[in-house]
DNA sequence: GTGTTTGCAAAGTGTTTGCAATTTA
DNA sequence: TAAATTGCAAACACTTTGCAAACAC
């Protein structure tokens, strides 16, 4: 069986991301249409700061190393992204802001998403005392085989 | 001369640390005695470097915050401790290193143990090509209700 | 024009490391 | 005594922040 990308819950982003950020409440700058663009514009992906400044600095935005923080930390108060807790050293953002679950490659520390609908857990025991759950986050690390 | 894994996350801990060390090949210097007492000794526990540095200043073990980190790594690594990345921020670490998934208080930082036996992830897809699972982490984000 | 956003450099936070002094076996 | 361990301070990696200049509307 194939294992495919997962289907991107999210509807077709504008070829401009200039809806998308307006949508969301951000002013479409020059330096948010382009990480919009890097982001959104591909499939699915994740990314940390670094490795979006390299990309931004690689397709030739000039777009500071504290705007990509600024930038991520807005998109993701805006529900375009999503944080990814896999690696205390690290933040990870996720542009598939939909239910699913990944793999984390513990070589290569490269998450990848599982395919929709794989995964259900079973057997949830009560929240503590007055809590309700917001998300349930399940993590397949994976290595080579020695 | 094999590293031995400790006996059992579950069963008593000895009333001195001594053994455990010596099992873990750790030589049982006054500062892992106290850190390894005031660890095992309760039952299982979320640690931070922080969180622990400042129990054994208050239990009047002088510990440096430098030594805490070693140690944390060591007991980790000889399988005496288990790291939970839960938090991008800050390292955990669990004294329960058998089979089980947590809780995360998103207000508090909290993280609860879930009972055993509770939690079966069904479904799980393959692995990426020539991996194989090492583990499966479930985290069950909560949160007062609005 | 006015309020928002950017970029730089500095500061902050959690963690690791080099090395002399100390401790353990 | 030899080898392992500690503690300090400095170094580190990642991230956040203050503020003047640039930009969007």
């Amino acid at each position: 069986m194939t294992v495919m990308k997962p289907a991107s819950h999210h509807q077709n982003r504008p070829a401009k991301p200039d809806g998308l950020l307006r949508n969301a409440g951000l002013r479409p700058t020059r330096q948010r249409k382009a990480l919009a663009q890097l982001l959104f514009a591909q499939g699915d992906r994740h990314v940390t700061a670094e490795t979006l400044y390299d990309e931004a600095l690689a397709a030739g935005y000039h777009v500071s190393l504290a705007t990509i923080y600024n930038t991520l930390h807005q998109f993701s108060d805006a529900g375009l992204l999503r944080v990814i807790a896999i690696d205390t050293s690290k933040t990870y953002f996720d542009t598939n802001t939909g239910d699913h679950h990944h793999f984390f490659i513990e070589e290569t520390n490269e998450i990848v998403d599982m395919p929709d609908g794989y995964i259900r857990v079973e057997n949830l025991p009560e929240p503590p005392q007055g809590m309700e759950i917001s998300r349930v986050d399940v993590i397949v690390r994976v290595r080579s085989p020695l």
